[in-house]
DNA sequence: TGCAATTGTATGATATATCAAATATATTTG
DNA sequence: CAAATATATTTGATATATCATACAATTGCA
């Protein structure tokens, strides 16, 4: 007798993704900014870490590099970031904020920790330590047993 | 001071659920099957529920009409299923899988139950179910607060 | 009954995910 | 140093996600 998907805890992982990602891309959208929360994710990250190359950000943020690659074409267009090719490694690029980029991620700061708070409202640091470490264990579990 | 994107539990719960994924598509591709996991899951539901319109299963398995009304148009295309008007309401489609479908799906039952149990090794039944209430309300908090 | 609102599906547009392959540059190694 | 290998990025192809729109059929209600 197998489990059906949606009574397994992966389709509620799945269904708790999808719902804090349609939160936050709400609560984004409302405050009048045009990026989608991936965008925002990558450039929070590369804030961050602002030697990183596109490949360190995929690894980051769990993505493909093609998906990189592509979120980086976009952010280029919508004029946050510049590619300027790297002068100690001439196949990187280095990846450039604009003035408009950092204002946003500014601006955006008080957004991203209320939808944050209103996700996590009610919840414990032990709760939501003891989620972590199982979410870690699965992570483990899987890697282990997949190339 | 905010939290960095991949401090948070929200970046613990996407990137567990693709190491999940990615564990499990590659189980089913070696057991030699064409089907990505969500067709697999979409069809898994389909035969719980063989009346299911598009919309009931879109709700089902959390995904948009649109991309349901795609992966069935490819499942029809793989000989999985067929979609043929239905009688009682001529709006609707009923799917049919197809024997292929059934042998499919019957035979991927082991591996579905092994790559559950990978994933899930070790874990108590109390462990489960205690991060299973966590995300239950974290999707209530998220849908509490959009639309 | 007849029109308005709703429902089920399909399609278009764009973003992202994933795999594979191409290209350019760097690094290693014989 | 030259050739093989590795790394960083880009691009192509296809699947999926999301929003919007379109259209047909159904339902609800005046």
């Amino acid at each position: 007798m197998m489990q059906l998907p949606h009574e397994t805890i992966f389709y509620l992982l799945e269904k708790s993704m999808k719902r804090y990602r349609k939160l936050a891309q709400q609560k984004i959208q409302d405050a009048g900014f045009d990026v989608s929360i991936n965008q925002l994710i990558l450039l929070m990250s590369l804030r961050d870490r602002p030697e990183s190359s596109q490949v360190e950000l995929a690894e980051l943020i769990f993505k493909d590099f093609a998906s990189v690659a592509r979120m980086v074409d976009l952010l280029v267009k919508k004029g946050y970031l510049k590619r300027i090719e790297s002068k100690k490694d001439r196949r990187k690029k280095d990846l450039i904020p604009s003035a408009s980029c950092q204002q946003m991620l500014d601006k955006l700061t008080p957004v991203i920790q209320e939808y944050r708070g209103l996700a996590l409202n009610e919840f414990s640091q032990e709760e939501i330590g003891q989620v972590q470490s199982f979410l870690k264990q699965l992570i483990h579990n899987c890697e282990k047993h997949s190339s």
